[in-house]
DNA sequence: CGGGAGCTTGATGGACCTCAATCCCTGTGG
DNA sequence: CCACAGGGATTGAGGTCCATCAAGCTCCCG
């Protein structure tokens, strides 16, 4: 990007013109980085001190622990993505977050963020138009959870995934690193890891795609679109304050 | 409330106060109703001309129709609640909605919406904050697809929509009305209707809740509730103005 | 060399779907 | 007033998808 070294600012570019004020704000924001390890916590559900992070570099995942001992995963935020949004704006709404790959974030603390809001409005606006994106990927995945079998799961997942890291370079055409685990996608997609093991061989088999070794590759991306009923989105979203000024 | 009769402003006070050229741009806004008779679409996928609604009397639902025939619904919009804010701000996430009973809304049209983004930035955000309130929603919605049994999943649900409809009048402590029918039930949860049967009468015998002539009835919260995995949130958002009011 | 994390495969059972049929209620038109 | 249609609820039988239990495999690392 051209003068600052914000990621987030690169993101939010896409939504909204930002002045040097708020470049500014964000350079600064993310000025102390925060590295992590792989596997361990990066915040969990009862903690009293919440933050905002948002991930520099590797993979996290969002989840929410069950009464059961199960686990959901909601979401994999990768670069450029901010965790815990939603649970500062919202007391009720806590998940933990867990490192997957080693991870660097940039911590806002919940106080600097409610000032933000206020001092920064277009700011927090473009943050929060941010948040409209994930939730419409979360509706994605509650879709693949209710009415698509494992094998359509699987294979949305990473078409989706695909998607994502494309535009940040964090993929090739047919092909992308992937450090998820086949017990993480199992919680992700609502399955066993067992039954993730044998779809993936099917996916295989079929001449579909491939998962190993961290490593994705799709083999037909023709035929997988088919049998995930994927559709490839352009997603061009509003951008503020240059659609008033083309007097919209 | 207190000036205006805007049913969005009442639903926003609870993120911010808003000032009085605020108040009356929302009042405004909902002036001239849209009645729709239960069961008509109100806005369909395909559809060129995005606007976003606002429920005033009525029950309506959120769905995606499948390449198979199939159908998720995402939400329930009650009164108060707003349809479309994704759709217009993201291209590419289009569903569907339909009146399930007679419904009564407020449009307004995409233009307008971007206006008020760039005029009103507070208010701005104030919608938005009430967007994320909706992701908690679908989050909690999705864990249950992934990880909930049909019977955990009916009884999540119900005890989520009445604590949905308590704080706006529409639910009593036991009881409320609720225009969904088992098909309706079954598109949501994931599920086939014919279970989504067998599970209520599992209920029923059970003596945990009734769900019979659009009336739900709770005879056991507490069995119910342990049943479900479900836990009473007190949901106190921030509030915007007020927060930087008190130098936080 | 032992141990652990992650992957793989087989066997069995259960949760849930599909197909099929019946019943009730309400609205509509003759 | 009755016939009829249609939406919704209900129940049964059979089959499928996927979870669970159990075991063995391959790496990698100390």
């Amino acid at each position: 990007m051209a003068q600052g070294k914000s990621l987030l600012a690169k993101r939010l570019t896409v939504f909204a013109q930002l002045t040097e004020e708020e470049q500014a704000y964000l350079d600064e924001l993310e000025a102390r980085p925060v590295h992590i390890k792989g596997g361990a916590e990066i915040s969990y559900e009862g903690q009293s001190t919440q933050s905002v992070y948002i991930v520099q570099h590797g993979w996290t995942c969002e989840y929410k622990l069950l009464p059961d001992g199960g686990r959901q995963i909601i979401a994999f935020p990768v670069p450029g993505d901010c965790i815990g949004v939603r649970s500062v704006l919202l007391k009720a709404s806590r998940h933990s977050f867990q490192a997957i790959s080693d991870v660097t974030l940039s911590r806002i603390d919940a106080p600097r963020i409610i000032r933000l809001f206020n001092e920064l409005p277009y700011l927090g606006m473009a943050l929060l138009l941010a948040t409209t994106r994930n939730e419409a990927m979360i509706v994605e995945h509650l879709i693949s959870l209710g009415r698509r079998t494992a094998i359509e799961r699987i294979a949305h997942f990473f078409l989706e995934l695909h998607d994502r890291l494309l535009p940040v370079g964090l993929a090739g055409r047919t092909e992308f690193d992937c450090p998820i685990n086949q017990y993480l996608l199992a919680d992700a997609l609502g399955l066993s890891a067992i039954h993730v093991n044998r779809m993936l061989r099917e996916l295989r088999e079929q001449g579909l795609m491939t998962f190993a070794d961290h490593k994705v590759t799709f083999h037909d991306l023709a035929r997988i679109e088919q049998l995930a009923g994927y559709f490839r989105s352009s997603d061009t979203p509003i951008i503020l304050r240059d659609a008033v000024a083309k007097k919209i």
